[in-house]
DNA sequence: GTTGACACATACCGACTGGTCTGTATTCTA
DNA sequence: TAGAATACAGACCAGTCGGTATGTGTCAAC
């Protein structure tokens, strides 16, 4: 038997894990393939499923420690002390926008948005888990909303809970927009929209 | 061999376009099964091979002849020859969503953006048709926007471009989040919201 | 030095996949 | 009415799927 040169049981499980959150974002989860993966993780079955119980268990693992933190860090991080909503908003859509039209990640669309579309009907854990995450989403921008009201930048009347809704999902459906027609522009034009929708939130 | 009792083509073809659909709205494409599909049509392999070359080709027909006819119908054709796009959309948003959440259509999201989000990185023909469907969307949106800027019902100042791209974009990510959250109510409170943009349109 | 838990590797399994092939009944055409 | 084209039916195929069973090398504890 070919020996394993070292043992690094946090390495391979990273490297499986990794594997697999750019296999399902390539191929959705029920399209992706288990063989694929052990291979582009440069390992095998045995140690898959030594580290996780199966492929859904394996899909559960990728939201909880890829995507969740990912999605975190480059959404709700850097609103989660902000008193001027709007202008933050605008700020972090700008950025990620020109990152993502910059690289390809244009073409594959948002991680989360493309495993909840296809798994939340299919398997309630996952939906759960997905929701889970665009619920701390609306959270946290409804909260930097009641932050800016207070601190006069934001109409008083506006209803914050009722603004992350409407913004999430327009975020969401941007994203889809742009992964399907392929054009940097269109996103751009809806995200100029976007921006005129959030400057009549101003007090 | 049983004997067919009545030769239909068009009808066996309906029959497997029609189950296909179904099939694929809720299993999506590449987990929909063709051993499914002919059962649930109650027809055979050999009948969905006579009639289409293959799973693709038979998911072409499905956007084509199902989803297509179906979406402008339920959504274009509402807004042909409005020259008060904003009231017309609000009507049309609220019915669709009152029966879709009537039904458990919620629970599905929507056939076109199901398909759109899966389909689209991995097979550019079915990219390209989607797209199209979406395109003539945001065309006719637009349309009724400049209409509606003549008509004196619209501010002047609108793009209509830019105002449709941003409404379809909104649209799907609404339709995405009441599949994913499960929630009717976090969608009409999205609605809203978006109720409150189009009456800043208003002139 | 021995033992036992861990971390894999490999061969393999049954189920199911999309797709093909052949046969046959029906219908259209001449 | 003969024959070709159409419209299926059903068995079958190779390949892939997720998952398992077993074996073996590694390593820490005693």
């Amino acid at each position: 038997m070919k020996t394993t040169a070292i043992r690094s049981p946090e390495n391979t499980r990273g490297r499986i894990l990794h594997a697999a959150f750019e296999e399902f974002y390539k191929n959705g989860f029920q399209g992706g393939s288990l063989n694929r993966i052990v291979e582009e993780a440069r390992t095998t079955k045995g140690a898959l499923f030594h580290h996780f119980d199966g492929k859904k268990d394996l899909g559960y693992a990728v939201v909880r420690e890829v995507i969740d933190p990912q999605f975190k860090q480059q959404w709700s991080d850097p609103l989660a002390n902000s008193t001027d909503p709007i202008t933050d908003l605008k700020r972090i859509f700008r950025q990620r926008a020109k990152r993502e039209i910059g690289n390809g990640g244009l073409v594959n669309g948002c991680p989360l948005n493309n495993l909840a579309q296809e798994m939340s009907p299919l398997d309630e854990k996952f939906r759960k888990s997905l929701d889970k995450i665009y619920g701390a989403w609306r959270e946290t921008v409804a909260a930097a909303f009641a932050r800016g009201i207070k601190a006069g930048k934001v109409r008083k009347d506006v209803s914050p809970g009722k603004v992350a809704a409407f913004i999430v999902a327009a975020q969401a459906g941007m994203a889809g927009t742009a992964k399907n027609s392929q054009n940097g522009k269109l996103m751009m034009q809806a995200g100029e929209a976007l921006f005129d929708y959030l400057d009549t939130l101003r007090s």
